[in-house]
RNA sequence: GGUUGGGUGACUGAGCGGUCAAAAGUAACGGUCUGUAAAACCGUCGGGCUACGCCCUACGAAGGUUCGAAUCCUUCCCCAACCA
């Protein structure tokens, strides 16, 4: 493959890509290259917003390079501002370390493990920016608490602004932080979303100040959420994990709106967008939902997700897997539903029943009945089954 | 440090002595429609009950004034804007 090749292969996709001169330079230097991608275990759970970066990171390694996964335990304390519009929770170290753990285990999902290098940022932050009488909660307390806003307001502050100089660091604090990770590892090329660029622009700074050759940068799009207007973010609820469970991923991916599909298979796969075009949206839908899905949890399981969406939703037959509850003995049919959990309350269970959102054996239930044990099926909504078993 | 304005249900945000389990919007959940599309429309949306009514818990925390408080007073905690 020529460098040609290379090139366009590693930079599909790719909304920024700085400078393209210096990674063709150091595609074609022959050396194994240190690509760098930082994350912040601020939340446990990867979903395919992430995939988007993760993959091309892949890429990277499958000719041949290192990834260099950097996990911001220090920087978590601190909150990255980068498409913020309030301040970031500060996390403990044990939550961090948790959301690490399983951070990592789901990042290998599309990572290659004997090609990635993982590093955590306190490593080398912690004796940089924490003097042993400070302390880094001290630090962190204190930079968490003093508002920018507040520091602005100062009137020697205000003067500087109006005359043009950069104020404090402070606002900037967290670029250096993640700008120095690149210092740390020796990064050749940083990947990170597009609304990292800032941060990764720092990187290269400081990469220069230290001496260093700087680091070439890419960025990725950010991937719209399954709601189709906010970016997939866990926050807003919008989101793929990586680690949901085979149908539930495939339902999530079958509800999105058709146009939101086509974003879809732009970002997360190879297929010839014009072929998906063609297509019955339907069917695209689903073959996009099965490559999702097969890519986390292998092909057996995806086709066991799509025969489930067909026999559950498309054919509304039930499904082949149901949870079991034994019912011991007779009593209204709202209690069985908040018994079988399949309601928080009561209330809600009557009000369900009222709605015509419950069935018995596919029969729909319109009054909160006397219900015998016997073996039969309950269903809540479209999506809820309960096997019911009389008990012994 | 000073001044002013705030803290309301999952979220945004009205209410400012009784008619308030608290408007409106979002989200969520049911239903109709369908490709579980999306959108739209209808309904529900603190908990419980012997249920067109009743009880309990709720409007930052703790007290108080009232027949009666999310609404007034006191103290405390937290936040924001502006001024130093």
């Amino acid at each position: 493959m020529n460098i040609e090749e290379v090139l366009k292969g590693i930079t599909r996709g790719a909304v920024d890509v700085i400078s393209r001169e210096e990674l063709v330079k150091k595609l074609s230097s022959g050396r194994k290259l240190r690509v760098k991608f930082g994350a912040d275990p601020s939340s446990p759970d990867l979903h395919i917003g992430h995939s988007v970066v993760l993959s091309k990171l892949r890429q990277f390694q499958d000719l041949g390079h290192t990834a260099v996964l950097i996990i911001g335990d220090f920087t978590a304390q601190i909150g990255d501002p980068s498409g913020k519009d309030a301040t970031r929770p500060v996390l403990d170290h044990e939550t961090v370390a948790n959301n690490a753990r399983t951070y990592t285990g789901q990042a290998f999902k599309v990572l290659d493990r004997d090609k990635t290098e993982i590093r955590f940022n306190s490593e080398w932050l912690k004796p940089f920016f924490a003097s042993p009488a400070a302390g880094v909660s001290d630090f962190v307390n204190i930079a968490k608490s003093v508002t920018i806003s507040q520091l602005l307001e100062r009137e020697d502050f205000r003067a500087r602004m109006k005359a043009g100089t950069p104020i404090s660091l402070l606002e900037i604090l967290y670029p250096i932080f993640q700008g120095y990770d690149s210092v740390a590892v020796k990064a050749d090329i940083e990947l990170g979303g597009q609304d990292q660029i800032f941060n990764l622009l720092m990187g290269r700074n400081m990469q220069k100040l230290s001496g260093q050759e700087q680091q070439a940068v890419m960025t990725m799009p950010l991937l719209p959420g399954t709601d189709g207007e906010k970016k997939m973010s866990k926050s807003y609820g919008n989101y793929v994990g990586l680690n949901d469970l085979p149908n539930e991923m495939f339902g999530k991916m079958m509800s999105v709106s058709d146009s939101l599909m086509c974003s879809y298979y732009e970002l997360l796969t190879f297929e010839d967008l014009a072929a998906v075009k063609a297509e019955h949206p339907m069917e695209a839908k689903k073959k996009l939902a099965g490559l999702i899905t097969a890519r986390y949890h292998g092909g057996e399981q995806a086709q066991a997700a799509r025969a489930h969406f067909e026999q559950v939703f498309s054919r509304k037959e039930l499904p082949e897997n149901m949870e079991i509850f034994r019912a011991e003995k007779a009593g209204k049919l709202s209690y069985l539903l908040v018994a079988a959990g399949l309601v928080k309350g009561m209330n809600e269970a009557r009000r369900l029943i009222a709605q015509g959102a419950v069935r018995l054996d596919g029969e729909k239930v319109s009054a909160d009945i006397i219900f015998e044990p016997k073996d039969c099926v309950l269903q809540v909504g479209r999506r809820q089954f309960r096997k019911i078993e009389k008990g012994a």
